[in-house]
DNA sequence: ATGAAAGCGCTAACAA
DNA sequence: TTGTTAGCGCTTTCAT
């Protein structure tokens, strides 16, 4: 079986059928490369890249952990993973952890047992989590940032900077009684684009009131309740949301109340998911370049992975995205 | 380094850690047994996949080929199969092809030099393909159809009803003049939604009329294109989607040049993918149960794997849910 | 109840 | 220019 068979077939060695599949092919002569190469066409051979790996210590394979591939976000963001990784020779093992600390834990070790040479991983939560302090594979964390000893890779946005920026679009526009709706998970991701929030409201002295904000997840249904529980409690005319996902719920419940938007009620999202530009009405939004971010998660950790001097951190920009909601 | 290092530690030997860690352990003793597991913890050993892979000839991982993860409708069948896998204990590696046949062809390649024990795809074409037509590994096709000689597992529903009922149902609501947008690729599943809409208007007499038909893409893009061009032709007063991404794209487009949806135009969609419930307004359509047409799909995939006899076709029902866009 | 040893398919150092 | 061979970390048969 295998490059024995094939060696076999050609009349010489598994060294000489290696080298030749492997392009170390340099002291070959024309006429057997020719002769090995023809029949491992015709017999259809696929090296086995197990064997292989167990050889050379790497599988050319890197581990994606995101809480869900469902969610727009992420489904982008691992589209840019799949797309870097693949120019760069890499094959993707996916996995969700629907949020849950234990399957994260779990993928964990099981990227680890099937020796990825890598992992990126838009973790679960800040708390001070010891899952992967000791894990041998370099790793980057993708759009969550989470204290640890060990060195990691980090790709990022100015999460506060964003909601900052949102909330002060809104009062632009004129908006005097903004509402907030975002997640309460505790992570610093989440905690940032409360202080954003709160920190451009105190610039211009209004005061924190925590009748308009809701805090729950980053879901369509966290929006769709928030939104009923603000329209509820006050007179919001400007709704900054912690994502595009919430803005959508948001809108929902908003139509269903006979609220107009932008009107009576403007809503400002984040991300700029897909959807959004062609949601109805379109949404304005705080873009973040999830795509690219995606790629250069991958060119980050291929960059640790192979050892070459790095930057670990890369922080990128966002920017609002006018559209119809505001 | 491995097994060895804790059998030394253990002062036993390789074979015996190996059938503790496998729970081949019925003729160990207990005392031993405690040993080297309180080692193994202590250690934090991990056992080497990739060396066990090699031996034992599986791999527990099956390859995922999709056209796009950005598609709301192949996340949803990638979270089922994500899902499933990781019930199963098996890992999932995840590949883009962006419908190229090329890729889909490197794909197949990689991963059956990876040795998983299965791949599911949802395969480019419907041209007599045979890239996966010497493929060791079982395969099932999801969601799209293809004529092959080697026996394959099939996930699907019936493509043609689903287009049957939907324009019928447009045609129940009092539509006399159903456009209709979907994609030209050449595979079975787009010749039997445009089957499916030819012959629900046979049946009732209606002429078929090229110039309120658009067929491009499964895209929002499409969709948009296609509304532009049926209402510019024509007086149409429905239009039936070839999937709901067409019909977000179409709306879109409608309710730019100010018509009503829908009093002016009903629009159907197909699939229900889940932000189309969120969508305002809300879309009806012929829902295709699509988180469990993956969920099955590694079912089917896992008893060809383990070999049980099984039927390896898999016919799921669709059905119209109801919303605001009719 | 435990261990020795062969071998899974490959690569690479070294020899020829 | 080509081949021999050890060994990657594991499982498993067969002894003991």
């Amino acid at each position: 079986m295998g490059i024995n068979r094939i060696a076999r077939m050609a009349g010489v060695s598994t060294a000489t059928v290696s080298k030749i599949l492997n392009g170390k092919d340099q002291a070959i002569s024309e006429s057997t490369r020719q002769r090995v190469l023809e029949i491992v066409e015709r017999e259809g051979y696929i090296p086995n890249a197990i064997a292989k790996s167990l050889k050379i210590n790497n599988t050319k394979t890197i581990g994606l952990i995101i809480p869900d591939v469902m969610n727009l976000f992420f489904s982008e963001l691992a589209k840019g993973v799949e797309d870097s990784a693949d120019k760069r020779g890499y094959s993707l093992i996916l996995c969700n952890t629907d949020n849950s600390t234990d399957k994260e834990k779990k993928y964990l070790q099981v990227l680890q047992s099937k020796r990825v040479d890598g992992i990126i991983i838009t973790a679960v939560e800040n708390s001070s989590d010891t899952s992967f302090e000791n894990c041998i594979a370099p790793i980057v964390l993708l759009d969550r940032d989470i204290k640890t000893n060990r060195p990691v890779g980090r790709i990022k946005i100015d999460n506060e900077k964003c909601t900052y920026d949102a909330v002060t679009f809104l009062l632009n526009k004129g908006c005097t009684n903004i509402g907030f709706i975002s997640s309460d998970t505790v992570n610093s991701l989440s905690r940032s684009r409360l202080e954003g929030y709160m920190s451009a409201l105190k610039e211009n002295d209004i005061p924190y009131d925590e009748k308009i904000v809701y805090l729950k997840d980053y879901s369509v249904e966290a929006g769709y309740a928030g939104a009923l529980k603000l329209i509820e409690n006050s007179e919001v005319d400007g709704i900054c949301c912690g994502n595009d996902l919430i803005a959508i719920g948001a809108i929902k419940a908003l139509k269903e109340k006979n609220i107009d938007i932008p009107k009576d009620v403007k809503i400002i999202g984040l991300d700029d998911i897909f959807i959004s530009s062609y949601f109805n009405p379109p949404i304005t939004t705080v873009k973040q370049p999830i795509y690219d971010m995606g790629l250069e998660a991958v060119n980050l950790l291929i960059d640790m992975i192979e050892k070459r001097e790095t930057d670990l951190l890369r922080v990128f920009n966002h920017k609002i995205i006018e559209r119809m909601s505001t």
